[in-house]
DNA sequence: GTGAAAGCGCTAACAC
DNA sequence: GTGTTAGCGCTTTCAC
């Protein structure tokens, strides 16, 4: 519980600074940011140390971190912008790079597409407030991204490979669909058909409406696979809708596992892409990089078959 | 400790100043700062605003965001914790909260319980980084938030009502549920059961034991209340698993709608809960009130019931 | 209408 | 070992 009671709460504490810290241990301020940021260069006496420490302690100082990136310029924060925070992808890519940041002693500031934009984004950020910027699957068609280079802050886009700047991380999907491919095999498939993936990401509709087109092709195809778990529930309702069984009359696979699938019916059988991995790679990459060389990476680390019910042996 | 930097500036990008555009049209630096933030106190010639403007043009200048926050001692950042981004709840309470955020020309800093946790997030933040905390179903046992309250920062709970702080804002639980109930009843229903809910959320585990300790009581209930979709699918495995058929035997409703609902066998009748205008309420009453005043709100809007599959008259 | 001066709180180079 | 000196880039009186 918190101790104070905001009604209760006495006259707002003049803040605490360096200054008040240093002269209450009697010594200079410089000394005292010395020992808080932990300069290995700073020889001192344990004794000196000691009285710093008390002071910081009773007078309850927290460092004023606008100033410290200020004059240090470096703001210890990351952008990040993602197409739509309810998207289950990007929240596992959110949630892989909040992990590394923090690790980093580093924060994100996040934006979402389904907000002013990524143009407006920057334009709050301002300068000097982020180190670097994190884009999920970004068209970046505006020239943001020059603008942000011409002022020095490099980026990443994040699971989409971004033509010929190559500055990117994206995950393993080839290994994905082989790992599909090699799972229906095993199960006996000889006819594998893929349906075409969005750059994008799927939607319900877009499963729907590729499924039906397969059907209407009247494909010999034992086995399909699906781009994503979203278009997977389209092709399944497709498919339950023309009376067709999964897995019996067809077995289906989804690429880039997320949630909802293991709740459809049946259970749906797919490959689990590194989501989390991927944000927290791209927050690596990032911050050891510098802006101008240039990054293409595939995180393969974790691509693997879960199998569920939508699979079996073709009939 | 101290993060890697990440590219360093390219050698001729040397950054444009307010006193470079200052010096460039020919007026004081203070003259440019008051045109830049819109100071409506500033009387100015319009020949003189024109050269301010056009010096601003030609030569790129974009404000440091942290030099103006330090002077100014306002961030224009709003910090935001939550358990888990990839809670879809959660993920649609920042969606909320950073719409509402861009309108009023501020950013989110984000933060979740799966990493290192509020305390180390609310240190990394330091002073005088955010004018404000949000913090979602968060059980606030540390002492973080009576510190936070010293040092000037308003914070505020998100879906949870949080002791006697009065601090907080939740959606219309009763209001969800008196729908839910009068949906049952206009079905027929006279005998309606309410599975216990968590104040944490519901996991698959909890819902399917919650179903299967209703199914042993011999409950003569022909309808049942389930408080979430997550909660739900757990239920439903359970009753398939005796196979009790959703709606012939039992009709189910859950509370709080999220998007696998409608994947669910059957498609699933909820009650939407509005995610997103818990984090929109909560960004706009944290900017509008003050750290002092107490805030208890209840979102009503937009509650309402989407009729899918999971109910049907009593048999 | 515009300018001058005084910092916001901190760090970094160098002095002693 | 510890202090001095300069700012980082901006806003804000207040002066003229």
């Amino acid at each position: 519980m918190s101790p104070t009671a905001p009604g209760r709460r006495g006259p707002r504490a003049r803040r605490v600074t360096l200054a008040d810290v240093a002269a209450r241990a009697h010594v200079d301020p410089s000394v005292v940011s010395k020992v808080v940021s932990g300069d290995p260069s700073l020889r001192i006496r344990p004794e000196t140390r000691r009285r710093v420490l008390a002071a910081i302690r009773d007078t309850g100082y927290r460092p004023n971190a606008l100033a410290r990136s200020l004059r240090s310029a470096r703001s210890g924060m990351l952008g990040m912008f993602v197409p739509d925070f309810t998207d289950a992808a990007s929240a596992r890519i959110v949630a892989g790079a909040e992990t590394a940041a923090a690790e980093l002693g580093m924060l994100l500031v996040t934006g979402s597409n389904t907000g002013p934009g990524l143009r407006r984004y920057v334009e709050l950020l301002g300068r000097g407030r982020i180190d670097g910027l994190l884009l999920v699957r970004d068209e970046q068609g505006s020239g943001v991204l020059g603008e942000l280079e011409r002022s020095g802050v490099p980026w990443l886009l994040l699971d989409l490979a971004g033509g010929q700047a190559r500055r990117h991380v994206v995950p393993d999907d080839e290994r994905a669909a082989a790992l599909a491919v090699t799972h229906l095999r095993s199960l006996g498939h000889r006819r594998i058909a893929q349906l075409p993936a969005r750059r994008a990401g799927g939607t319900h509709g877009h499963g729907a409406t590729a499924m039906r087109a397969f059907l209407r092709r009247g494909s010999q195809a034992t086995a399909v696979i699906v781009p994503d778990v979203v278009a997977a529930t389209g092709a399944l309702a497709a498919l339950r809708a023309v009376g067709r069984s999964v897995p019996g009359d067809l077995s289906v696979v989804a690429l880039r596992d997320l949630p909802p699938a293991a709740d459809l019916t049946p259970p749906l059988t797919a490959v689990r892409t590194p989501f989390g991995d991927l944000g927290r790679r791209g927050v690596e990459l990032l911050v050891r990089t510098g802006a101008d060389r240039p990054v293409a990476e595939v995180v393969s680390t974790g691509v693997r078959l879960v199998e569920r019910g939508s699979t079996g042996p073709p009939r």
